[in-house]
DNA sequence: CAATACTGATTGAACGTTCATTCAGTCTAA
DNA sequence: TTAGACTGAATGAACGTTCAATCAGTATTG
């Protein structure tokens, strides 16, 4: 992973927060290009095309939650607290930064997250692998399949950001935390 | 609920297995007309849009959700397994038409998921109010609102269908069951 | 029972707009 | 001086939408 150029990731973070409130299809390449201070055709110098830069910024999303994630996790913390943690730290990347969340979801089930993109190495995966092998391993969770467990975490985390994004204003106004969520996520992968 | 024109029913369905594959942007009015066997312009005939048919799409699918869930609710069983079957009913439902999955998800996350949309009376959201407080009353459930044990609920099955449509070679190759996800949500949602 | 008029759905070519992409020319830094 | 970055107007394809023309079916008239 060589280090993105400084105009390159101009480009990306200023692409990612247009997404954000206009989806894939409402950003035109002049309104990237305008958002970014950029001409339209420089973003041709750092990209072939509108295709090829969301799908870079589907690894670079994924990178940044891969190292929000994993960055956090405390191997000393007893398992229970590593996982809330994690629970944590998802749900906190989401609520700072929204436009990563909501691309995400786009591009996962967008035509753009073909077969190959789905197939590619991703460090984000094998390290969720890991993690829940871990809890397996030591008894602290179900003597499940990691990836069971890894659908449970990240549909529970994905499901409440989603309703934290559209629906801010009546969560507040019923008094719902939303934290709730960790633990309930907790009882589901716990080792029963 | 006025019964819905034949051929306004054929055009909904055509253009709901199309958005399944190509997405929104990729289904053209054009490309819709000739799936359902029409002209284009006979489209204009019943929805003033591709933004109105995109809406009217909307509230087809998720009435199609809440009819199948809330007629699938034996209440004469019991709590557990009425839960048990309200996840399978769903589950099954996005297996059997995974355009109504794929709609859905991509719907909730894109520009048409306005406020008003999301403010209109949903008889669905109705239906699970209702279906979670009665476990609560009852003991069955955590007390909490009503609204967290959906967000779980449904994010669990939303997780867990999207991977089954991406993924279902390695799930199978894996010898993955999915359907534990039940087991554990229930877990997550019960009064521990 | 025709012959004719009427109706409203349907058609698909055409229109105007939007958009990704290109490229000829300009700037910048070494 | 020159290689590469940058600009933004120009290009052309694709798209949503329109609308004049057509057609099938039904009512009306003699």
């Amino acid at each position: 992973m060589e280090p993105i150029a400084e105009k390159k990731k101009l480009i990306l973070e200023s692409a990612l927060a247009l997404i954000k409130d206009h989806g894939f299809h409402g950003c035109p390449m002049s309104m990237m290009a305008k958002n970014a201070g950029v001409a339209a055709g420089t973003i041709y110098t750092y990209f072939d095309s509108k295709d090829d830069l969301i799908s870079e910024l589907y690894f670079y999303a994924k990178n940044m939650i891969f190292t929000h994630v994993s960055g956090g996790d405390d191997t000393s913390l007893d398992f229970k607290s590593r996982f809330i943690n994690y629970w944590n730290n998802l749900s906190q990347l989401y609520l700072d930064r929204p436009e990563i969340q909501r691309f995400f979801e786009q591009f996962m089930i967008s035509p753009f997250n073909t077969p190959e993109v789905q197939n590619a190495d991703s460090p984000w995966h094998d390290w969720n692998g890991n993690f829940f092998q871990e809890g397996i391993d030591k008894g602290y969770l179900r003597s499940l399949s990691p990836d069971i467990l890894f659908i449970m975490v990240i549909g529970s985390v994905n499901s409440m950001s989603r309703v934290r994004q559209n629906f801010s204003a009546k969560i507040t106004e019923k008094g719902i935390d939303l934290n709730q969520l960790s633990e309930m996520t907790w009882d589901a992968i716990r080792k029963q």
